[in-house]
Formats: C-alpha cells, structure tokens, sequence
DNA sequence: TAGATTGTTAATCGATTAACAATC
DNA sequence: TAGATTGTTAATCGATTAACAATC
C-alpha cells in the first residue's frame, strides 16, 4: 500500500497524525475533517490531504476521515505492529532513560538485550531485562533475530563498535551519538537524535527573539 | 550579524557545521573548502556557501575556510556563550538522562534548578542540584533569572502546568512532551523532541527497505 | 437535491543546486 | 600571473498551498 519515494517530510509527519488521531479516538471523536483536523494540528487542510494521499484515499467525501479507521491506516503505514527486535547498546544515563521510558510494542519494537562496557551495570536489571557485557553482543546477534541497535554511547565507542554490529548484519540504528554511520555504510538506516543539536538551535531562537534575555 | 528570516533548515544546519569543524579544529587542520566540508559531511559545496552566507562571508577567495575562524563565527551566530539560565522539571529516567548526559555550559545554557513531582526523588542530588518540589517553582523563578525550561514529564502534567510557567514568564522551552505548547501560546519558543516519533519513521523506513525484517 | 468534503491537478513558493564573475 | 575557491546570481527542483471537479 506505501507508496515508494513519499518524501522524509511526509513520514515525518506521520506519527503526529498518528498521535492526534489516538486522542481524538480517547476523546470518543468519530470523524473528523481535513479542515479541522488542521486547526487542531496548527497545519493546513490541503497538506494533510496531499499527505495522506500518497498512501490511499482514506476519507469519503461529503463526509471526512473516521477517526478510528485512518489512525489504524497510519498505524499500518508506520508498521506499528510489526515488532521488531532491538538491543540497546549503552545503559548509562541515556541508555536507561530510553530503555525505561519508552513503549517499544506500541512503536513496532521490542527491546530483547542490553549491552554495557562499564562492568559495575553488569547484571543490573532494566525493564526486566539483565544487562549484559559489551563483548556478548556478536554471540547473542548470532543466536537471536536482531533488526535494530540502539546507540546510546559517545561517538569514540560507537566508531569502536559500528564494524562489529555491521559485520553481524545490522542494518538499522538508532543513533544518539555524533558518529555518522551513514557515511561510513550506505546501505543501512540511521535514525539520528542528536539531543545537543537540539539544544543549540533553541539557543539561537532565543538569542534572536527579541526581548528575551538572560 | 545574524540576519533575520533565516530559514529553520539552515538553523538545523548549523550545530552540525559546529561538530565537524571541532573536529576538525581538534585534529590540527587549518583551513577547509566548501568542497572537502562537503564530502566530509556529505553535504555540498553550494550548501555550506549558501548558509554561511546567510550570516556572513567568512571564507576567503582562493583560500577556502580558516576552521577556527569559522567555527567561532558559527558559535558567536547560535550564540552558545550566552549562558542562558534554565531549569529542569521533571526527574523521572528522562530528567535524569538530560540533566545529567549534556554539557550545557558549551550550549548556551545553565541548569541551575530541578523540580519534581514525586516525593521519594525530592531532596536528591543531579549534576550537584538538589532537587526541589514541584510547589517552589514560581518562588524560585520570581527570585531568579530563569530564560528556558526543560519539560521531561508527560504530557497531561505539562498541560496542568503551563500556565504556571508561561506566568512566571517563562517564554522558551524544550519540551520532550508530546503537550503542544505552541499551539495553546503563540509567543513562546519551543523546541520539541519527540523521542517516540522518531521511532516510528524510523519503524517505517525498516518495513520500506528491501529485504530487512524481523 | 444541496451541502460538505474529499482526491487531485495546477499554481505558487521556497529551498537546493549549478554556474560564474570576483578575487585572494 | 595562474589556480583555487569564494560570494552571489540564476536555474532547477521539490514541497506547500490553492483551486476545483468529483462524489458522498
């Protein structure tokens, strides 16, 4: 059903829709129009339809979108359901927050390993899950279907790293470091978070509003 | 310096220019073109000149780029020795990570305060703050200077405190909530990160690529 | 039927890329 | 001077917005 080439802008998009659907749903909300939906969304009406539209047609003229039916279809196009197997590499700080805060099932993952260098995580429990040591990772790749490895590690470790976890044949990462694997590999998917870039640019649009100080 | 009516795709641009050219910097290199940044970053020659000249022409004909030089310009332009005063609310796994994981003081900022809900996290140390209770906000923003805060918390929580914080004349934010603070004010400023977004087109782009599953 | 709203085509806008004169 | 590389203008490309016929 997915279209090839949709634009990253689109998919981007994708999980706010996703996410405005799923409330409307809670809310008992059964319909809801492009034109409404975009003022809740603060977007416009004609970008929600051309977005959708390169998918299917799923809203009925006259009518609207059912609320129920199309976060169901964007579930499907994100592949919500799909469940696949991730390992966490990095229990520190970060690591933990994300193996801790996030609902992989509800997100189309399931985090199954996690790995750690510093030997005094070893064997601590997080999300049910017993940190294992760094050097574990190829055999459990080897034994275990593994899609996914999440990054939570600085740069230097992950470029120690990235040859391992490619020759095992990962191929899609969750990268939180500054290392940039898809330069090093052209043939995989990086999903970049790059927190303090994040930052930097909230620094400039503050710096530039004016009247704001501090 | 900085113009104004930059667009957000160059703003995004920038940190990343940052990272390289430390890198660079850190290395012993001297000078850079546009066309070695490019390949470096995979980027292109034609992009760099044009963002950086949105700000500036700080290369030099036949030369190319002194790193240092522009890697301070870049800098100077996100403002990152501004040291903007912010606080962190929320001391949950996520909290933690954040206050505890970025060096804010080569960002711009400082974290000067934490406050938290939970009563069994109050009175805890991070990153040598002790954190406070939820309640003390507003005093202690009245009796100091606080430019930003960091929203680590969900989102219903964010919602019944926004007023609060928009009140105390709180006007910039970094929100890891999926609340949608631009929506509800339209003179704040405010940098979302949507961890589980991100997820999902990451979820999207495994099930679209050839031959990955699991 | 009349009103509403989609799906889709066309128009506009802005961002990226290419080209090249200026100049170090 | 000749070679290299910028700053900047022009061309292209793609994304967003507007318009409207189709249709529920």
């Amino acid at each position: 059903m997915p279209k090839e080439g949709v634009s990253i802008q689109v998919i981007r998009r994708l999980p706010r829709y996703y996410r405005y659907l799923s409330e409307l749903e809670s809310k008992g909300v059964e319909k809801i129009s492009s034109t409404k939906l975009a003022v809740l969304m603060s977007s416009t009406a004609s970008q929600i339809r051309q977005d959708l539209n390169c998918f299917g047609g799923f809203g009925q003229q006259g009518y609207g979108y059912s609320v129920t039916g199309l976060r169901e279809e964007i579930g499907k196009i994100l592949g919500l359901s799909e469940t696949h197997h991730m390992i966490l590499i990095g229990a520190g700080n970060l690591g933990r927050a994300i193996a801790t805060h996030l609902n992989f099932e509800q997100l189309g993952f399931k985090l199954t390993a996690i790995f750690e260098k510093d030997e005094k995580l070893i064997g601590t429990m997080l999300r049910g899950i017993k940190v294992m040591r760094d050097e574990e990772i190829e055999n459990y790749v080897k034994d275990n279907d593994v899609s996914t490895a999440i990054l939570a590690m600085p740069k230097e470790a992950v470029e120690k790293l990235i040859d391992k976890l490619y020759g095992c044949g990962i191929r899609s990462y969750w990268n939180f470091s500054h290392f940039d694997i898809a330069k090093k590999y052209d043939d995989v998917i990086v999903e970049n978070v790059h927190l303090s870039d994040s930052l930097m640019t909230l620094c400039y649009r503050i710096n530039q509003a004016p009247g704001i100080d501090t």
